[in-house]
DNA sequence: TTTAAAATTAAGCACATGCTCAATTTTATA
DNA sequence: TATAAAATTGAGCATGTGCTTAATTTTAAA
């Protein structure tokens, strides 16, 4: 185990909890590394500035909500529901994926000017990454019909929302998963 | 018309765009000032300090959330369907709305240390003013049954969640409210 | 037109910020 | 044990911050 490796990880997850709270412009890095029990030199001597810490919570948020296309298409209305089950589960026992879910949705209203940031966060849209899974199962007939982006919209809203409220007050229960799968699913099933 | 109630309130608008662009701490009232076209002393001229322009848009968020628990426990469905649907047609027509939505959902995020800031919160919590409503709504069959929190978290989670994504991205299509409704009328209906 | 009040500016203070760098300590290898 | 590499510190720079204050301009009432 590299000791400098595990001191850039601490200066990540130190970062992450500065950055949810005060927002990027708001974290200084003297917070995160007093927070991590260190001189901000030697902040400094892992990272080239402040920007690539951001960016680099940005990268790993990203690689944690990519979704498995392939899988979706299959059977797209099994695998919304396995996915949603999975983001419970997660919310419920991962403190640290909870709180990359606010990180990755306060990364999108905040503005950066970065074009590396920028381009990550194109990619990170889920929303549009499940358009058209949400087409393939209306055309089978799973899920209701009308406006695909709306649906798009409206169930992934609903877990963003709720994701949130749940890390910003962790007692919070979590609703059943078919109680949301009712707003997407067809009705005549 | 008042001129210092003009510029008062010339500085609470670009305020709030700038709070949401880059949170309380990373907002600079000279910012603010530049924004508004005057020079930053200007500012403390009508606010006391940053903090007192933060609260005054709390202050303004929280009369604009209120509910009137009266009519809505007098037909909870009734009320939460037209209150969805009021607040859907203000995110399509009234940017104002939109933003002072998002603004209240970051303010509840961000920690900022004054009394009277988590006072204001305290009573901001929508989803909390909700669960009596809820609960009658439950009682009378209208709703369907199980844990009311959790309810209460999928409904104002998914308003949450789509308000944010419709301010993010202004041309987001909102979904149908009868969609949302879906998920917390009672199916034996 | 005079004059008091209100609006506005610009300079500036004390402190926080991102980041650098030479110096020092710790670690691991030979 | 000697030594090179890696980890870490702390002072310091230029600039940005919240906020004050005296001076100036604009406004409006007498």
């Amino acid at each position: 185990m590299d000791k400098g490796d595990e001191r850039k990880k601490q200066f990540l997850q130190v970062a992450l909890d500065v950055f949810i709270e005060k927002g990027y412009y708001g974290t200084s890095t003297r917070e995160i590394a007093r927070k991590a029990g260190v001189s901000s030199g030697l902040l400094f001597h892992y990272f080239s500035n402040k920007e690539s810490i951001y960016l680099e919570l940005i990268k790993i948020g990203v690689e944690e909500m990519k979704i498995n296309t392939e899988r979706a298409m299959e059977a797209p209305c099994k695998y919304l529901f396995q996915t949603m089950k999975n983001t419970f589960e997660q919310l419920e026992n991962n403190p640290f994926f909870g709180k990359m879910f606010v990180f990755m949705d306060n990364v999108q209203h905040t503005a950066v000017n970065e074009k590396e940031i920028e381009s990550l966060l194109e990619s990170a849209d889920i929303c549009k990454q499940w358009i058209p899974i949400i087409l393939e199962g209306q055309r089978r007939g799973e899920f209701r019909e009308g406006n695909s982006h709306s649906l798009c919209v409206a169930i992934f809203g609903a877990i963003q929302g709720i994701a949130q409220e749940k890390v910003r007050i962790p007692n919070t229960p979590l609703p059943r998963i078919d109680w949301l799968m009712d707003m997407i699913v067809s009705r005549t099933q």
